[in-house]
DNA sequence: TTGTAAGCGTTATCAA
DNA sequence: TTGATAACGCTTACAA
């Protein structure tokens, strides 16, 4: 004669001789139930170990309070600092938080994409994998009406709240200060350019050196996947060629980082003979030797912020949208391995 | 006359009058259906554009395909590779992962532990947090037979599968390898001491330092939360002891580099005039200057045994389980920051 | 303010 | 091998 399973709304009905609506309206606050009897159901309920069962709620109103959440790769400073300003938000509004990584992998991509729509999650949470360029898996959720928001490796054709960084000015803060500091063959190591974050950090660099009555040298652009390897193979490369460069602007940290050891390996001196900078801010670039300049993306507000969005526009399902596009400002931290005679 | 809301399995079975449990059998694989009547059901859902709705299936079947993990920060690269390493599990088992990180909040973990529970996780992945010495949050699941797996900070009291690492070991081998190198009075930076795993790791200490004949000098110990601030007041206090330490093992990778930044700009030599080890194998040890001798943790192998242990109990629900314990192998990484006279 | 009753889409039991 | 039917626990018109 243990506890023949659950306690669910009826038995509190039972128990008290009202009906199961009245029970269920009292749980969920519902403003039209009086005071006291709110009150003897609320007693009741935690007298009779009652827990709702959330999944019959789930289905019979078809929300989970669930928002998924899409990204490359987990184990990234900034992307879990992203999850962790999502998770915050969504945790003080009662959402529950999913996470499933690509791995950069499309095939993986799009068959999380699905999992997580029939999942039913509430909303979406995205930044697209490196591989990406077909986007039905999330054209899917702006079809059926399922809240969508992008952050950071945006998609352009598919209408959606967008969280980035100003990927443009931060090339082309990143660019100027290496010329500022006497930088002539400023080289670039870059993303794959059809995610539109490395375009732009492509053109803010372009652009930087073009007002500065640099040529752009195709020679000095390498693109790649940005990994540690990468960045070794891309510096390699450029040391290959005739005219060295003198400066390095590096897509993200890791290639920076990658392209430091190289050149530190090499008797090659950071800053001295070659400059790098890097985007991200990763916790590493703060502690190596030299310290690593580079543009900081405020990763943890970016996901409360889409995180913040998103949760609105569930809320409001059905209110049309006006979607926009939210550009997070970057900051240019200066550390040693882009500035000359630090001691002069 | 736009579809009128999703199709049903009720819908399909009308198309081609049969009844809504066949169809329901064929979609799930069921062995019983023929195999024409399965192929023709397929192909008309997949024709009708079905869905399943898991809503349903889960309210029905109590289960929910979905694995909680709770720990107390994602933004730590340890903790974000077991992530990682339970993400690709339960991913290739079907099984979706929800994610919470209690910040080392008591209260938080509570109400996640209870969140979770009411939505029914089909099983519990947790690593507790620093203030945690109440465990009922916890125990809840354990007597609901929800299984519960622990990793790294671990519940002695709760009988569940546990991934450890051997911190002991760990912090064995740590000290030893100081006193090798030369270390004559070691202090220690742990960590609360209601976690076992900084038990475990100043008992190692201990232990090694016995070993040697040393005395273990209380005024050598330091127990905080190992966090950046901890790790520089620490070294602070230790610098006023009138016997200064001669070597540092730090219970964490953090405070290690706390110790290296302070004593940096002291103009104190590391390893020279102070020795440090630290603990977790972050990626900015490996290139911090100097890079930081460390015990590495197999985080992902960590994430993905603690999966599968969880999954298999998901799946022989209500087999009894002989719950084991998995002690991890550490490994000393021994960098610069331990090692003198590296170029004699 | 409360009660009645229908129904969400699936799976499971039993019968055919 | 297939079908009919009940049931899971909750929410929500609608009625009282």
């Amino acid at each position: 004669m243990e506890k023949r399973s659950e306690t669910t709304i009826h038995d509190i009905a039972r128990e008290l001789n009202i009906s199961a609506s009245t029970v269920s309206r009292a749980l969920n606050n519902n403003p039209i139930i009086s005071e006291p009897t709110r009150k003897l159901i609320e007693k009741t309920a935690k007298a009779m170990g009652y827990r709702p069962n959330i999944l019959a709620a789930n289905f019979r109103t078809k929300r989970t309070n669930t928002i998924g959440v899409m990204l490359p790769l987990i184990n990234r400073h900034f992307f879990s600092s992203v999850i962790s300003g999502i998770e915050e938000v969504a945790y003080d509004q009662g959402f529950t938080v999913t996470i499933s990584q690509s791995n950069d992998n499309f095939e993986k991509e799009t068959k999380i994409a699905q999992t997580l729509f029939s999942n039913r999650v509430d909303g979406l949470i995205v930044s697209i994998g490196m591989q990406t360029t077909n986007y039905d898996h999330l054209k899917l959720f702006a079809e059926k009406k399922v809240p969508l928001v992008f952050f950071d490796r945006v998609v352009d054709k598919i209408k959606a709240h967008k969280i980035i960084v100003d990927d443009y000015r931060g090339g082309f803060k990143a660019a100027s200060h290496l010329i500022e500091q006497g930088g002539k063959r400023i080289a670039h190591i870059g993303g794959p350019l059809n995610l539109k974050i490395y375009q732009d950090r492509l053109s803010g660099y372009k652009d930087a050196l073009e007002k500065a009555g640099i040529p752009v040298n195709e020679s000095m652009l390498v693109h790649n996947s940005l990994t540690r390897e990468d960045g070794t193979n891309a510096i390699k490369r450029l040391l290959q060629n005739p005219e060295k460069p003198d400066a390095i602007f590096c897509a993200n940290d890791t290639t920076a980082l990658s392209v430091i050891l190289y050149l530190r390996k090499k008797g090659i001196k950071v800053p001295d003979d070659i400059m790098v900078v890097g985007f991200s801010n990763e916790p590493f670039s703060e502690v190596v030797t030299p310290s690593i300049s580079t543009i900081k993306q405020p990763g943890f507000e970016m996901g409360k912020k889409a995180a913040e969005l998103l949760i609105k526009q569930i809320k409001q399902k059905d209110k049309p949208v006006r979607y926009k596009t939210l550009v997070m400002p970057t900051e240019l931290v200066i550390r040693e391995s882009s500035v000359k005679n630090r001691n002069k």
